[in-house]
DNA sequence: CGCCCACTTGAGTAAGATCAACCCGAGTGG
DNA sequence: CCACTCGGGTTGATCTTACTCAAGTGGGCG
């Protein structure tokens, strides 16, 4: 048993995944060939077209997955946080999108055949797995309903919603108030909006008494009239823990 | 052995997927309660919020997986076609979608337990609805990326040139030309734009030889300045047959 | 000190939405 | 058989949203 395992089994067990184990299922997940990894802000983890696989889960930090176009122009997919699953790809086939950091980020790293070896000793995980694919789809399906249907400010009202309701399943959410790493460009690239724009709309939210975001901290000040203005309905975040 | 199982197994084997079955597959094909039924257009498959949870095999025409919201917009999130696969979503909770017929549909359905069942009998199975799900992935993280980071006319450009490449990996294709049931309403719910401006979309990429779409037929007239246009790079559609 | 990066603000512009007609072909009912 | 409707498509005029360009600010850091 390693020291990486060890400690990957308490993080499973912890919230927002909160696994309750039985003692077939630990010791499947201690002879798992874990790392543990830090990166610090803004490195690659695993880039576009590349065929090494390996599954992430995310332990601490901001993360954030994009596209790059040919133009220059990128889309961020999603800013996985705690308790997020990267790389579940298809068995064989290159990366399609890339996996970077955007804070100090810190994962447990392990090699996909043994994860998905794992999984086939065990239904209650394989199903939990499962849910957590299911999730990202509809989190994904909510960013493209909000790049397509939905006005600048809505959008960016929305996303500050989602983060709050994600952060909170890990208490990392305090009297309506949380820390965000993420620059106003990176907010831009993943609204589809400008920075520019992305500024204006900050400021009407402020100005409105609906959200903050300064100086890396956010602050919802009506969640009411946030969640109304920007349609937010936190169901497709719902994940049930692993118990 | 019903007749349905029999013409599932016979859909397996022909394209797009293309699967050489060995024997103990087929008989567990065999086995599966499938029904295979048809739909008129427009008909609901399934709902948002429904909880009964059944597998679809695509087998022809035109389906539309949407998110309705609560201002009457809506965000449609794809169009599956012939081999693709619907429904296979988290175990428990409701669904987060509602998936529907565009033009008459041809669909395989079975119980959703007995196909996770069957899953966990096969592991070549098991790999290759895995490819399915995170190829269906791929096509909605495009979907987004269009709606976030394309201008309007990249944006439709592209989505003809997803539906010329999907549609061609089961001959469907002849000539650089398809039949394509959608209104200019549903091209609209499916890029984030209005039908109006959709229909001068049209217009223009029609005036600029590059595709037409008239009465239900879209003809592809130069594919390689609609991929420069539209930053088209069919990476993400291939799913290689199951053999 | 000076540079760089993130953020901020203003002015002008362009892309796409909105509003309002109108056409046309397929039903449909008198 | 004709009038009527209805759904889809087409077009023009106008308006709004968000983009572009440009010029700041201010903090952190070598």
């Amino acid at each position: 048993m390693t020291f990486s395992a060890q400690t990957f089994q308490f993080f499973l067990q912890s919230l927002p995944i909160g696994a309750e184990l039985n003692s077939a299922e630990i010791s499947s997940i201690q002879s798992l060939n874990v790392t543990q990894k830090y990166y610090p802000p803004h490195t690659l983890l695993t880039g576009q077209g590349e065929f090494e696989h390996r599954i992430f889960f995310m332990n601490s930090g901001w993360g954030c997955i994009y596209r790059d176009l040919a133009n220059g122009d990128r889309q961020i997919i999603d800013f996985p946080l705690r308790g997020d699953i990267m790389g579940m790809r298809s068995a064989e086939g290159p990366n399609y999108n890339s996996f970077a950091s955007v804070a100090d980020v810190s994962v447990f790293e392990v090699p996909a055949k043994a994860f998905y070896a794992m999984l086939e000793q065990s239904p209650r995980l394989s199903s939990y797995f499962m849910r957590v694919t299911s999730r990202q789809r509809s989190i994904i399906i909510e960013h493209l309903t909000n790049c397509g249907r939905r006005s600048a400010l809505a959008r960016t009202a929305h996303l500050f919603l989602e983060f709050a309701s994600r952060l909170d399943a890990f208490g990392s959410l305090s009297e309506n108030s949380y820390e965000c790493p993420l620059t106003q460009y990176e907010l831009a690239d993943a609204v589809g909006l400008t920075p520019i724009h992305i500024n204006r709309m900050l400021r009407e939210l402020r100005e409105r008494k609906l959200v903050s975001f300064r100086n890396g901290v956010v602050k919802i000040h009506d969640w009411y009239e946030l969640a109304a203005l920007s349609n937010f309905d936190p169901d497709y975040l719902v994940l049930k823990t692993l118990s």
